[in-house]
Formats: C-alpha cells, structure tokens, sequence
DNA sequence: TTTTTATTTAGAATAATTCTTGATCTAAAC
DNA sequence: GTTTAGATCAAGAATTATTCTAAATAAAAA
C-alpha cells in the first residue's frame, strides 16, 4: 500500500485546528477505502456506519480540511465527483475508461514528473496534477 | 500562436457531423479567446455578439461535439468551470493561483510525457492530462 | 415537394458542492 | 466547577456548471 500517515502526524499537520472525532473518522474511512479512491458521498456512506449522526456536509468540511492540511489529496477527472487519496508520495493517477477504477501510478526513481515540460521560465510550481485515462490491464484483456 | 487547424479540417473531424453556422461560431470563437481558455459561458458571451439567437445549450453542444471530434480539448482543473483550448498540439497547463491566468506549456522535443511514471505494466493510455498550479512570472513578481 | 434525420432552442432537471444558521462542543479563563 | 469565547457540527437551503427534454427548425435525402 502507499504511504499514509498516522491520526497522530494528520492531528499534527491540522495546526492549530482540532483533531475531532470526525475529522478522525473522516481521515480513517479514506484511509479505509484507498483503493477505489473515494468521493465525498463513499466517505460519508461509510463514515455513516460508524458515526451514525455526522452529516454530508460535515464530511465535505472535513474532507476540505484535510486537504487543506496535507494529510490527503483531492483528485480530478472530468468533472467527475472529486475523490480522496491519502498517499502523499508524489503520484499520478490512472482512470480506467472501462471499469473507473482509479490507480495510483508511482513516480519513477529519482525521476522529476515537470522534466519532460517546457516551463514557462519564472514561474513557480507547487502542485502538479497528472490525470491519465485508458483501459486497465484486467478491461483490456476481457474484450 | 499554438497549433490550430482551420475550419475546413474542422469540417473534416466531424465526419458525418455537419459543420453548421453554430458550430463554426462556437470554434472561432474558442479560436479567438484561446488565450484566455475560455470557459463555455465566456464563450456563449462572445458567440452571442456575433449570431444573437444561439443558446447556452447550443454552445455547450457545439463545445462537446468538437470535443469529441477532436477538434479542440475540454481542461479541467480542481472543480472550476471546463475551458476549451484549439491548441492540438500535445501540451500541459498552467494555472496561475494569484491571477488565473492559463498558460499552454509545451513537450520538450522529443520528450514523452509518461517517461517518469511508472505505468501499470499492461495498461494502455488514451488520454494524458497534466495540470500544473503556481505563480506566473508576472505574479511572482508584482509580489 | 415530402419525408427523414440532425440540430437548435428554451427551460426544466440534476448533481456535486457550498453556504447559512442555529446548536453543540471544547479549551481556556475565571 | 462555571462561564465564556471560539471552533465545529448538523440540517437543509442555495448555488453553479452542466445535462436533459421536448418542441421547433433546418438541412439532406427521397
């Protein structure tokens, strides 16, 4: 699995914020369904099974406040529901046109993901956001 | 300028589709505002001044048909509002965080975009977007 | 011309997300 | 241990970009 943080390193990147019991469960239930990359309303289906009374818009709030701390990501495809993904390691993701499944795709050794661009000279990058779209080895062979 | 194709090749991705007025407003106009990477509403503004009768649902009809033609590209960043770009050319954004400005950033020659991932071994892309967010020379200057 | 099919229009519908407001909780001050 | 102030939460309303629907129009085929 890719790397993740502790509640404990998540309750330190919050700063000042609180580290609450949702905020908690919030950060666990991404933790939880890393795999499908979850959108707000899988986080909150499942958040719901253990934390009956947390609402939609608590775990929008949370999800938003996770982010903002850098204990998670928000990724985008199309204008798709935003998904959550707690691997802090630099990576790409791919979307499944078959499937839409979504895969963390690792960044080469020692490798720099802005080499191959021509960067407008000045400017200062803080995120890059790369998105790849195709068939997945399981949707390519069941044709 | 980027690479753009003319309205006669755009004539000729659309295959069976027809190249109506509404369609050749909708792609000069993307022409046009290029720079800008106008959204569909910016679009609807500009293309109204030209052919007053068109609707916002024709424009978005008009953006998706070229889109899927390959006549121009639909980007996406965070949960804004799509742009539309006419540059055919493989490229990545740039999206200024202070002035919102986008910019095209080219491949280097020669150079392949998925170099530094590590792919799914087996796993075929259709599709590579990247989207990169910063500081524009501009913005990082006028501090 | 008549028929068929594609396209456009206008407005309603949708879906994800954000906003608003009042209630609740927490931490610190008293 | 109360009180107070600020942070957070819950519920539902509001927003926004986009898509859908149905009727009207335009173009192509017969």
């Amino acid at each position: 699995m890719a790397e993740q943080i502790t509640d404990d390193q998540v309750a330190e990147k919050l700063g000042g914020l609180r580290m609450t019991k949702q905020r908690k469960v919030v950060y666990e239930v991404v933790q939880e369904l890393a795999k499908e990359h979850p959108t707000a309303s899988s986080v909150y289906t499942r958040a719901k099974e253990i934390m009956p009374t947390i609402s939609l818009a608590t775990v929008y709030n949370c999800l938003e406040t996770l982010t903002d701390a850098g204990a998670i990501t928000q990724v985008n495809l199309h204008r798709e529901a935003s998904r959550f993904c707690p691997n802090l390691q630099p990576h790409a993701h791919f979307f499944c046109a078959k499937c839409n499944a979504v895969f963390d795709v690792n960044l080469q050794d020692k490798a720099d993901a802005s080499e191959p661009w021509d960067l407008p000279s000045g400017s200062r990058i803080e995120e890059m956001n790369v998105a790849m779209r195709g068939l997945c080895p399981d949707c390519r062979d069941s044709k």
